[in-house]
DNA sequence: CTATAAAATGTAAGCGCTTGCATATAATGT
DNA sequence: ACATTATATGCAAGCGCTTACATTTTATAG
């Protein structure tokens, strides 16, 4: 970094210790106005920029929260980080995000070595993880954010996904459906996939109605994935008159696919997923679906671990509400 | 944190000096192997897991590189940037990504804080930037690149976006298609929707026609701008009967308004865009586009940087290829 | 077996900042 | 004007690591 400025440089220049320059950066009413205006004007003139790596180290905190989600490359999960990101930049404190592909040992690996990195607090994405994870996390002394879903040990942030499903499914019952088949996500190392058929088995149950393995398909998370599960259920012996999928991008798949195999959605078959993405609206029909407020998790997310690091404590366990959005995609099954 | 495991405690352990430890953490091939591995089984005991910011400090590398993109709420930049960050994850490395929401005062305040924050290279999107950035970048003495778009000041890797949308513009032109309507991106702090509107131009005035302001509109980057696109286009005196989009957001949102519209594509009107994203391929009618390798990018430009860290030397330029993928969103025109 | 080179390890000086404590300056009361 | 208190600033000791350079150990040659 050849001569780059220092603390001390600008302190010879305002005339100050580099005590008060620090100050200055970091504490500015404690200074009084003139002294500050000195060094801000030295700042200014120099253009220094202080090294945040000096600054970690000396005072224990890097400005920086940690964020480790299965992948970016999902509309939900490049939401929320989005906010986390914007909100976070607001208050002066850098995202480092890392995504894992849903593999718990690179989870594990990711989160120590944000960890080393000293991050303030880290954000993580559901339930599933590694033993060794969850001892890593209690070991760790700082503000700690579960995201998507929760569980009683660290605070969390998330929704209730069975419930969620069970809305889905309620409604599709209320059609008249009595041949609901799921296509799901793959449920490995993912609490959400599994608490959404949960809730899927749930509703029927209560209807007196049972869901046969037959009727579920777990399926890679994009629309790929909601064709190939159109399919396997279509080919079932008992075909279902209605589809629930547990996200939006395996319906609009499924829906699309379903469309491709000359069937009418919904008079043919129902589909609804959740999650509410873009396409979900702008395609014919409209997907019915539930809608989670994927944007406000990530703002809210980012402020909770804010407030956790001034020493705030925060709700160990919060859901964000949802509801459900009828479009075009359900309908009465054909009699 | 505690009273976290330092070098020295390990050093104590493993009965060697603090320089030792450090060697074997960082060039463990100069050690030799049966202190190595007295060192390691220390670091394994303690469970040690060094300081990054005081590794930072005392080296001046912070094995983490900056990434800068508009958003990472679309499709193509979430997926290079989660493709850059896995290849850097398995170097060692780390990714500090921050959007700026195609706001040049965020964006070159983004990168000064990523300097401060001492990332060992940095990644930028296009060309459009704030003077001052450009001047900050030029000061910095550390690797940075350009993306999805070339500029002589610093090394890139992009594409021709010109000719890609020539690419496109020659296929509709090669149909038959006399009236071609532009829906672009918002062309403000966005070289490439300039570049691409700019591609469209010249492939008309090469074919003896001209793209007459009624025909183009300017959109945000999402379904909704296609709708609204395409409802502007549709409603202007000269009807197109071929619509190129700046790329495949804008351009399903166009098909699916279109389909709204109860209009055929493409008898009645010829869509095409630029990305090929999933949801392009399996949308019904399939969309004719141009294929960019957005993972790649993300890919490669990781590798460059990791190279360039290690003081190798990169191309200034580099282009990555594309091409054409005709569906069936384009056909002959109604004559 | 000694001289010499090569390899391994140790010593200690920082890296640039923050912050507890000491000191100096300004404000207030009498 | 002089205590007394409240505010501002300076001093200097680290924060936990890396890395020249010095020193010791080991390998190689004669």
């Amino acid at each position: 970094m050849n001569q780059r400025i220092t603390i001390e440089e600008v302190a010879r220049l305002a005339g100050v210790s580099t005590a008060t320059v620090s100050r200055v950066l970091s504490r500015p009413e404690v200074v009084r106005s003139q002294t500050r205006e000195q060094v801000m004007a030295a700042i200014a003139k120099l253009d220094y920029q202080p090294d945040a790596a000096a600054r970690a180290l000396a005072s224990g905190r890097t400005h920086t929260v940690g964020c480790v989600i299965p992948t970016l490359d999902h509309a939900i999960f490049a939401r929320s980080t989005q906010a986390m990101q914007t909100t976070l930049a607001q208050a002066g404190y850098q995202l480092l995000v890392a995504s894992h592909e849903y593999d718990p040992v690179t989870e594990f690996e990711l989160v120590r070595a944000l960890q080393q990195r000293g991050v303030d607090a880290l954000v993580l994405v559901g339930t599933d993880h590694a033993p060794r994870l969850w001892k890593a996390l209690s070991a760790w002394r700082k503000p700690t954010l579960l995201t998507w879903s929760c569980d009683p040990r660290l605070p969390s942030l998330g929704f209730d996904n069975e419930g969620a499903a069970q809305m889905a499914a309620s409604h599709l019952l209320e059609l008249g459906h009595r041949y609901i088949g799921v296509i799901s996500g793959l449920t490995s190392h993912n609490d959400r996939a599994r608490s959404r058929i949960d809730g899927v088995r749930k509703s029927l149950t209560q209807a007196g109605l049972s869901l046969p393995p037959t009727l579920v398909t777990e399926q890679a998370f994009n629309l790929e994935g909601g064709r190939l599960g159109l399919r396997k259920l279509m080919a079932s012996r008992q075909k279902p008159s209605a589809i629930f999928c547990g996200n939006d991008l395996l319906a609009v798949g499924a829906l699309l696919e379903a469309q491709r195999m000359g069937l009418n959605v919904p008079s043919d078959l129902s589909i609804c997923g959740i999650d509410n993405l873009e396409i979900s609206e702008a395609i014919n029909p409209g997907l019915t679906t539930v809608s989670l407020p994927t944007q406000d998790l990530g703002r809210i997310a980012a402020q909770n671990m804010l407030s956790a690091i001034s020493g705030e404590i925060i709700a160990a366990k919060s859901l964000l509400p949802f509801e459900l959005v009828v479009r075009g995609s359900t309908g009465l099954p054909r009699r």
